[in-house]
DNA sequence: TAATTAATTTCGCTA
DNA sequence: TAGCGAAGTTAATTA
């Protein structure tokens, strides 16, 4: 990997340091006294502190305080970011036009001023989506229950998609609604919601709410609105890697 | 700021770095070739590439890809993060308990490591919010049009909370439903959710979408639903600076 | 602590 | 490009 590094360099030598990096599309990572301004979707001031400002490949722009998992401060990718030296003092603009926003951090000193030029071709795998749980009951229907037959996924009514319609062994219609974390009563509503635009069909239709777990407000209005729960897990396991188990994921307590 | 900055550490004196930046409650930040998985809420894997690691003082735990607004992989805030050496590789693992989930990153070789401890007690003031738009309104309710009298803020129904309810010059009850952005065809849905409670009223009552603007699929549906749109923009004046323009606003175009 | 909701949500997908 | 919906959403507020 390429990369430079330096420490408390001056204003113009940072500034130096950002053009090189935005120059070369390489990382930039600022350790760094400033204040920050936003204007756009909204609109913000943050007075000066000690805050680390990145800038990455893609013009993705984050400013970050000492505490909080979110920045305090960004601007998305595919911004322009330029940096500028006025009356002593070093701005860097971040802008985009649609939506039109702009942040600005001004800098009064620098701790530590890089860049990295490094390689990342890989992308995240991640298992656990909700997409992923309506595939396998789709193809393992009796995880549903048994007898259980889909017909078809993401059928269209006016109130919207419905996750999976099926029939369950007497024939009665079912209608699917999946979550792959707790579900609350917006789930249980949305259902009912999907029921609705079977009001006119003549057999009874069952719905069945497919999620790890449900609130207490929504087992209660469940119940009231007649419909059922089952409870399921979404699938953990990453494409083309069914059978493996990670020694890894054992040692979670 | 008292700060630490190393270029090519090996691996011991990264996991030394990483520890004296934990135990001083530093913010930790590290540019390496590293593996990543995650196991909890959901599970996910990341190959090998390089990455800018970062530990905050309050338990928050990053994992940036040089691309994408958002960290690849993280834990929040109040994580417990420690690193550990195991046959010449440097974990670094963060963990807690509720949800159970825990983040290990697997580091091959350090670019760069360094802490940093700072002075930042300044917090982000943001203005444009929602709230703030419907308290706008609810005190300048000229805004919302001649004669308009707000009655009650967050009027609970069983469909929610309403967030302005009162009457027209006429009499007529109004339902006013707030959104800081662009409002699509599901705010319009949550407004007619909320008529849908005085379906048994006497009068007619008038259902009033507020927003900077609609979507055209929105307004077909408006229509439809015989409600009406008001456009009003969320108010962009910082607390106690009502008055204040800022040189800053004014440039950008 | 749990549930509800806005957010400069972001991100990916689809039309 | 715009709209729609899920997300390891996060963060704040309220019960």
């Amino acid at each position: 990997m390429k990369f430079l590094s330096e420490k408390n360099p001056d204003i113009k030598r940072t500034y130096e340091i950002i053009n090189e990096g935005i120059s070369k599309r390489a990382v930039i990572v600022i350790m760094a006294c400033c204040s920050v301004l936003y204007e756009g979707r909204a609109r913000s001031r943050l007075a000066d502190g000690d805050r680390m400002v990145m800038i990455k490949t893609d013009g993705s722009f984050l400013v970050h305080q000492d505490r909080n998992l979110e920045p305090v401060n960004w601007q998305p990718p595919k911004s322009q970011c330029k940096a500028s030296l006025k009356e002593g003092l070093l701005h860097i603009e971040g802008a985009r036009r649609n939506p039109p926003e702009r942040l600005e951090v001004e800098i009064h000193s620098t701790y530590m001023a890089s860049y990295f030029i490094g390689e990342d071709s890989k992308d995240l795998e991640l298992a656990g989506y909700e997409a992923d749980m309506v595939d396998m009951a789709f193809e393992s229907p009796e995880l549903i229950e048994k007898g259980f037959r889909p017909t078809s996924r993401e059928y269209s009514t006016e109130n919207g998609f419905i996750d999976i319609l099926g029939k369950d062994q007497d024939g009665n219609l079912m209608v699917l609604e999946f979550k792959s974390r707790r579900a609350g009563i917006n789930a249980v509503k949305q259902l009912k919601r999907y029921l609705d635009c079977f009001a006119d069909h003549k057999q009874f239709v069952r719905g069945l709410l497919v999620a790890p777990s449900v609130t207490d407000d929504a087992s209660d209005l469940l119940k009231e609105y007649k419909l059922e729960f089952k409870e399921l897990e979404p699938p953990m396991e990453f494409d083309g890697d069914k059978n493996l188990t990670l020694d890894f994921f054992n040692n979670i307590e």
